[in-house]
DNA sequence: AGCACGCCGACT
DNA sequence: GTCGGCGTGCTC
């Protein structure tokens, strides 16, 4: 008899823990899936260590003081999990302070994770010849076996095909067995590799400072366009040919075509790409490649850095900046930290890449705990021209509200150059709230405390919370007025005014709206590529590596819209959005321009940004933050306690912040009233200190006084965060 | 998390 | 009198 301790797949804070289940079968191993009755409910779960015991059910009950119940049945074959990822997880749940069983679920591609909503592999049909002494074949039959058993196995369906007539004669016979394997559906494209390019002096120099130096992470700070993916695709070259892996992380492989496509024609075949756009299948084939060496090199987003490596040779982390390397749910980990501790694992170097480093990445390399090589030179060209124009004196003007006559008389002269322009606003939608003129009321969703949005597309009004759709009303709800109207703007608003001021003016949108279907990216990004739009208009998701050779003006329309005083790091948000968008400009030999239209142009942001001067906006943020004792000179921890009930959670928080007071080592601030998503009331506690290890412990610590105390709110905990919302 | 058990209000 | 609201406790 084995003693197993098990994860149940609930990922609640409130259930992590191991469950003790008994199992007959012998070939139960760590890590692997199991079907078990937990409190009259089958689940799977997820098997963490397993003893041998010879005392029967009952005595083992007895003794452990709960009634011992047997494991139902075992999923896996094997173990789904190396050591190293086992322990990985567990070290992500510590860190993150997550329930466990979200840690493998994270680290699972959904085929097979820890979960009753995973799916079933696909399996196909194969043959493959028995071992036979001497029958009597006719020369067809003959033939037909002949080529089966040098080829070893065949798919029954092509099998079939092939030897119509002698095929089902050969079964008969029992010259031939069925069985099932995984169904691989991978196509295979035939690609023309290409060389490695000449390196230019600086980034030979680059090259040689990376690999020359003493820390493990190199930070390579590269304005935009100075050629750091070839330095990349160089040293992963080598390190390939020396037979180790590599492994390429990028923000999101939909916005950045460029990087998949290059690391693909360098690398052929050697190459899996592990994505948020691939279904379950593709995705569970792609990680079968992986865990059996039929790659080398992963192109990946996020959860790419889970990829069952045996031999990891280097990470590279493109555009390190991006906030898309957290992950916003459940196990809330930074991808750069799991980074690093699989680099530790593997003795590799990891190289953190950015033209607009985090604050964070940018304050170790000064601290000499990264090291820092800086590439100051675009390759081909010059940076493009930014100005920045106020929109609040275009307003007294009398100008358009949205695009200013700057701006207007630039789009203007582009058009008219048959070249392409970029306009990014960062808000969806046609307008973000409802409001009426007269008695100032304003619709709200009715499950959490945010302002509706008017999409005139659809004519509905969204909540871009918890996604609620409600039809429009002609009046106000409060006082009937028809003075109800939308105010501020968002992309469609935006696609609207542009094609007033410009008749004939062909425009594309992108934005969370327009890119919900399967490789809506892609295809929105090809129709700009072939030029089928002068005016290519969307949020953020724009602004990140895209590369154009015909746009020659960026217009950023409301550059300081993210500065708000709620959250210590939109100004740096800001800094990174400004410099990215700005590099879209001007990729060929055609000077860019870049307008950055804000209401208060002398803000710093938009100085160092429009300079594009990263080391004097770094100082001037870093000031900033020491001023007003955050990160990276403190360390945060937010918990976020929900409940249905306002009350509740009103005592429940404060008895949450009052177990976190223990200690004077650290500040706790709060509970603090967030608004509510989803009918659930929200409260934050936000705990802030010098020492990151004490913060986790402390929160570990009021964790488990919560479940002792089976208080009943709901408990996020987010180490790091990278936004207070 | 998800479910059964149990105690009080508004119905046939 | 019962149906069903959700507060409470438990899960190897």
């Amino acid at each position: 008899m084995k003693l197993a301790q098990i994860w149940i797949e609930h990922a609640s804070l409130k259930l992590n823990q191991t469950y003790t289940y008994l199992c007959e079968d012998d070939r139960l191993k760590r890590g692997m899936r199991v079907f078990v009755n937990f409190n009259g409910r089958r689940l799977v779960g997820f098997v963490e260590s397993v003893e041998n015991v010879c005392e029967d059910i009952c005595s083992l009950s007895a003794r452990l003081g709960f009634n011992v119940k047997k494991i139902e049945s075992i999923l896996d074959q094997e173990s789904l999990l190396t050591d190293e990822l086992h322990e990985l997880a567990l070290w992500m749940a510590e860190e993150t302070i997550s329930p466990v069983i979200s840690c493998f679920q994270a680290m699972l591609p959904n085929k097979i994770k820890p979960s009753s909503s995973h799916q079933k592999i696909k399996m196909e049909r194969w043959v493959r010849s028995k071992e036979v002494k001497d029958v009597k074949l006719t020369v067809k039959q003959k033939e037909a076996f002949e080529a089966l058993k040098t080829q070893h196995e065949m798919r029954l369906q092509q099998w079939r095909e092939n030897y119509k007539s002698v095929s089902k004669k050969l079964e008969e016979m029992n010259l031939v067995e069925q069985f099932e394997k995984e169904a691989v559906y991978h196509k295979e494209q035939n690609l023309i590799l290409k060389n490695d390019l000449q390196l230019t002096s600086e980034q030979k120099r680059a090259k040689l400072e990376i690999e020359q130096c003493t820390q493990q992470v190199v930070l390579l700070h590269g304005v935009t366009g100075s050629g750091k993916t070839e330095i990349y695709l160089q040293m992963a070259r080598e390190v390939i040919e020396s037979g180790r892996q590599v492994l390429i992380l990028v923000p999101e492989i939909s916005l950045t075509p460029q990087m998949v496509k290059r690391v693909k024609e360098r690398f052929g075949s050697e190459v899996a790409i592990y994505h948020s756009g691939l279904n379950h299948q593709e995705k569970y084939e792609q990680y079968q490649l992986i865990r059996h060496h039929q790659v080398s090199v992963v192109v990946g987003t996020r959860s790419a850095v889970f990829m069952p490596f045996t031999d990891l040779g280097l990470i590279v982390m493109d555009e390190e900046h991006d906030q898309s390397y957290k992950q916003d749910s459940m196990p809330q980990y930074h991808c750069r930290d799991v980074c690093l501790k699989r680099a530790q694992y593997h003795k590799c170097k990891v190289i953190l890449g950015s033209a607009t480093p985090s604050l964070d990445s940018y304050a170790r390399a000064v601290k000499k705990v990264y090291g820092l090589v800086t590439l100051s030179e675009r390759i081909n060209h010059s940076l493009p021209k930014v100005t920045c124009v106020s929109t609040k004196e275009a307003m007294k003007k009398g100008q358009s509200y949205m695009i200013t006559d700057v701006l207007k008389e630039k789009i203007i002269e582009r058009w008219s150059k048959k070249e392409q322009v970029i306009l990014l606003l960062n808000r969806r939608g046609y307008s973000p709230v409802m409001k009426c003129a007269d008695c100032g009321e304003v619709l709200m969703c009715p499950h959490c405390d945010v302002a509706l949005s008017y999409h005139k597309e659809d004519h509905c009004l969204k909540c871009h919370v918890c996604g609620t759709i409600q039809p429009v009303f002609r009046h106000c709800p409060a006082c009937h007025s028809s003075h109800w109207m939308p105010m501020g703007f968002g992309t469609q608003k935006l696609e609207e005014e542009v094609h007033h001021m410009f008749p004939g003016i062909k425009t594309l949108r992108m934005d969370a709206d327009t890119t919900s279907y399967k490789n809506a990216h892609q295809k929105l990004l090809d129709a700009f590529g072939r030029k089928e739009a002068d005016v290519l208009i969307g949020t953020q998701m724009i602004a990140k590596g895209l590369d154009f050779p015909d746009v020659t003006l960026v217009g950023v329309v409301n550059a300081d819209a993210g500065l708000n005083h709620t959250d210590f790091r939109s100004v740096e948000t800001t800094f990174h959005l400004i410099v990215q968008a700005s590099g879209r400009s001007g990729r060929s030999e055609k000077q860019g321009e870049v307008i950055l239209q804000a209401f208060d142009p002398s803000h710093y942001v938009l100085k160092t940004g429009a300079a594009n001067d990263y080391l004097s906006f770094f100082q001037k943020e870093m000031e900033y933050r020491r001023l007003s004792s955050n990160p990276p000179y403190t360390y945060l921890i937010s918990v976020v306690l929900s409940d249905a009930n306002q009350q509740h959670l009103v005592s429940e928080s404060q008895r949450f912040a009052q177990w976190l007071r223990s200690s004077s080592e650290f500040k706790v601030l709060g509970p603090s009233e967030l608004y509510r998503i989803q009918d659930r009331y929200r409260m934050r506690v936000l705990i802030k200190g010098k020492n990151l290890t004490q913060l986790k412990d402390a929160v570990h610590y009021a964790v488990a006084l919560h479940r002792k105390h089976q208080l009943r709110s709901g408990l996020s905990v987010d180490v790091n965060p990278l936004r207070l919302d």
